[in-house]
DNA sequence: GTTCCTGCAAAAGCTTTGCAGAAGA
DNA sequence: TCTTCTGCAAAGCTTTTGCAGGAAC
């Protein structure tokens, strides 16, 4: 995914947001950081960049782009909610031992259920959990 | 499914888990209502049959079922966990206009991906949002 | 008598809200 | 100047924890 700061701000504007430095920053580093990150996470990797950064800020944002639909919630975790870029279907797969999240490709076309025939669809989530490889290696 | 009260005892006996009133009376309001309760919804309906009833031990009663893989989590709900009885794969769809989850059904055996073929997958949970036919007519 | 279930109160942790000051156009 | 973005502090909510009393066998 492009992530260049011009490139950000068109985003941005498209969906009306103005782009400020920071809001800009922290979509630049979800789109960089791939990996699912906590609010904590994306704070504290921007704190030392952004010294006047608040947390405030950060769920300000990240809730800005949920609405938005620029950025998905992922509520695999019990405890924190974990942000990542909006794309394509992909599964995420939560590891009980390590924490680690996964991402997984499937055809979300085999996923609809007759129940829910008359109903507007507007997001799909597949979580799994278990074990991953390397912790099955331990 | 069955929810006579020496069946669920058999149900908890063979978790070792023992059957006590409340744990009983818990696991059957699951089995007989399943709209995916949260635990104030558990805790309201059954106050009146148990004046004395803690959200404290609905809390401990839950935990102690999930923990078993008799009941599952459902984080459909940003804000609240909902529980339902562990049963066969099946999907649930929150309405994000009215809030009700409905289930549905799907064949779990397309859900899989080329990248977890060597993990270990516990649970497979699929989330779906949008707006429900009731809803929609509105 | 011993185990452990139960429930009150308090604590913990994530997220939101209120509001004032700062930044930007 | 006017809008709105930002950040501190406090509040809100769900869930967990500590601990003492009580039930069950």
């Amino acid at each position: 995914m492009e992530a260049s700061v011009n490139y950000i701000k068109e985003i941005l504007l498209d969906k009306d947001i103005k782009p400020s430095h920071h809001r800009i920053r922290i979509f630049q580093f979800l789109a960089l950081n791939r990996y699912h990150p906590t609010v904590e996470m994306i704070y504290n990797d921007l704190i030392d960049e952004i010294p006047t950064l608040s947390k405030t800020t950060v769920y300000n944002t990240l809730n800005l782009f949920v609405a938005s639909n620029l950025v998905r919630v992922l509520n695999i975790d019990e405890v924190e909610a974990r942000y990542d870029i909006t794309t394509d279907n992909h599964g995420h797969f939560r590891c009980k031992s390590c924490g680690e999240i996964y991402d997984f490709e499937f055809d979300s076309n085999y996923l609809s259920g007759e129940e829910l025939k008359n109903f507007q669809i507007h997001e799909k989530n597949v979580y799994f959990n278990g074990i991953c490889f390397s912790c099955l290696k331990i």
